[in-house]
DNA sequence: TATTCTATGCTTAGCTA
DNA sequence: ATAGCTAAGCATAGAAT
């Protein structure tokens, strides 16, 4: 049989929802990857699994720096309010993860 | 016309290179988001364009944490050696992205 | 830059092992 | 948990806007 429509939705069955999650996760992790070779972009994805194991994606490009420096007006790039406060967002973000982290690690 | 098969290399033509992070970037956004719904994974991804603009999609569940006291063996499920190794590589790298971020937010 | 169009290439649900 | 199968749902290259 083919696929059915998704409809976006919790996955009740446990078995459909860590097997979708193993075959999903790899597909998203295949599309990081290629976005990163195919557009020279800067990539990190994380995820936690259903049962809490994480798993990591993260591109080798370590180029945007400079893209940064140069800027499109010749001049720093990320000077606008609007970005200050998206590097602001994403920070506030990744602290949870870090704290997530810490409680991994403990024994 | 319809597509040509993708090969996994950089996008020479500036123009194809940007119209094509464009289009992956938001699919790449929707993937992560349908798979935190559907197996409620806890889902991060970053991006940054090849002119150097930030792109997040974090999601919204918390539930993870519970799921790492529970364990499957009615333990911490995160003892283990690999586990831990797991995680400082995840907070290795959430370090390089931490100071990228810190980067943007100067003015 | 981001969106729309359409022909194709790509991904994956439900099974099975 | 992971891997392979097949049908059919989905994503997207290139062109144009």
């Amino acid at each position: 049989m083919g696929r059915i429509k998704v409809v976006l939705k919790r996955l009740e069955r446990r078995r459909s929802r860590q097997s979708t999650y193993c075959k999903r996760r790899n597909g998203l992790i295949k599309k990081a990857h290629e976005l990163s070779k195919l557009c020279e972009a800067d990539v990190a994805l994380l995820m936690f699994s259903p049962s809490g194991k994480p798993a990591l994606y993260h591109g080798d490009n370590r180029g945007f720096m400079t893209e940064l420096r140069k800027g499109p007006k010749g001049d720093k790039y990320y000077a606008t309010e609007e970005l200050t406060a998206q590097a602001h967002s994403l920070r506030t973000q990744l602290s949870e993860i870090q704290k997530k982290l810490r409680y991994i690690s403990v024994s």
